[in-house]
DNA sequence: CGTAGTTTTGAGTTTTGTCAATAACCGTGG
DNA sequence: CCACGGTTATTGACAAAACTCAAAACTACG
């Protein structure tokens, strides 16, 4: 809508205003841009809102566009020709989600809550990925983050405990979810809430586990007073250290 | 040793004899180099063989060096404070070994098998990639790659038996291997024979089971005359076909 | 309130892990 | 070439973890 407001007058040196606030100008694949470069996305790129529960791209689709995340998580899944199902990645503000050198997709994306994506085409941007060495560098390093995640999760998987996999879990999501502290002693950081972004059987896929043991072991953790959940989805920390060292053990 | 014959003579022309040959030449990170590009890289580059057994880089160590996988395997792992492993990717030739824009391995790095690398000391190459952009690029795919991988194997780790996947790693394996095929009829996808480049416990801890399980798995596709098995490690599959269908399934 | 969908809990089964004993393999040296 | 000892792999019996199926409780929403 005000993509085009600068246009004209400074091609080359304001800030677009729509990325001025945006959690992906700093920590995010525009980190790398010049302000030139900056506006050019920008004027490719657009907001877009999804509710929870979409597909973004299917297995062997070719994917439309690229996306930086704004808001929400997004899941990367697997299926196995039986059905049965294995996330394979989260991604949350303001990771980049897409593959480059390669149209179609080997993976479901799909939405995991209410997301807000910047999506950018694909032919713009495979085009300033050649052009902009320092682009195709962030990218890289964002990738070679999620193979360190990816295989710090194959550990998970293969050799952790129902029981450290979900504390692993909360403690991860729990890291990334914007902390609404409630509690008066602001600087705790041994405690923290924050609304699950994802439902049981999205979490059990995403450990490898089934629903119900999910909720078993969530069952405990309540019992054992590291953690309270009300209305399913929200959760509160009160020992994020102990949830921290459940997950090791 | 006849590293330098070609040194003074055409310097950016002729490709170095000792890459001529290479398996990293046209598959691996080399084939982005121009011919006086891989004259260089030949130059600081070493090739050496280590025993099976050995540590590369241990984890939180400063890695002292990059390599190109010539021969054997490479196994990459993670361990948990109480001993519990979990190998997180195995490379074959040509794969490249490393992490660039990263000093400490968060990593084990050891020799899965008798193995042949062409190490690159750290510097020198960190200075080739910010030079050329091909080279970037170029292990930016090989990463993608390695992404999928693991996020493949995260799915058999998830959410397949031990019977799945122990037949999947044979089969990935089999691809892997120099094809010993001794039986006459040569052209026979269908069967393959390659002697295991892991232990029982290297495959236990690549698979997320025990010895034990793997034992018995393996005995089971023996029963099930899929494989023959002699002297632990030769390996003869009958039916190709039939090993890729009971790991998917 | 009532209903549909999700989550939790319970009871019983299956798969895989543990521990222990046996067997096969490898290298060495007689 | 065979015997020996150390290592590695297989097999068996049992235990533990996680799964399946079924029922009850909770939650959201009209």
């Amino acid at each position: 809508m005000t993509d085009s407001e600068n246009d004209s007058i400074q091609p080359s040196a304001e800030i677009p205003e729509l990325c001025q606030e945006c959690t992906a100008r700093h920590r995010g694949i525009c980190g790398a841009l010049r302000p030139d470069e900056l506006t050019h996305l920008n004027k490719i790129s657009k907001q877009k809102t999804f509710a929870e529960g979409l597909t973004l791209m299917a297995d062997q689709q070719e994917a439309p566009f690229f996306a930086n995340v704004l808001e929400g998580v997004v899941k990367l899944s697997k299926t196995l020709p039986d059905g049965r199902q294995q996330i394979v990645g989260l991604q949350f503000a303001p990771d980049f989600v897409g593959r480059p050198f390669q149209s179609e997709s080997h993976l479901f994306v799909e939405t995991a809550s209410k997301v807000k994506l910047c999506t950018i085409p694909r032919k713009g941007f495979e085009q300033m990925l050649g052009d902009i060495p320092s682009l195709q560098e962030r990218l890289f390093q964002q990738t070679l983050v999620e193979l360190d995640e990816s295989r710090q999760w194959l550990v998970a998987l293969g050799r952790k405990t129902a029981s450290e996999r979900v504390a692993g879990f909360l403690h991860m999501i729990a890291l990334h979810m914007p902390n609404n502290k409630e509690s008066p002693s602001q600087g705790d950081k041994n405690t923290t809430s924050f609304d699950l972004p994802l439902t049981r059987s999205d979490m059990a896929d995403f450990m490898g586990l089934t629903i119900e043991t999910v909720s078993r072991q969530l069952s405990k953790l309540k019992k054992r007073n590291i953690v309270s959940i009300s209305h399913n989805r929200r959760i509160v920390i009160h020992d994020m250290e102990l949830l921290e060292k459940t997950s090791r053990e």
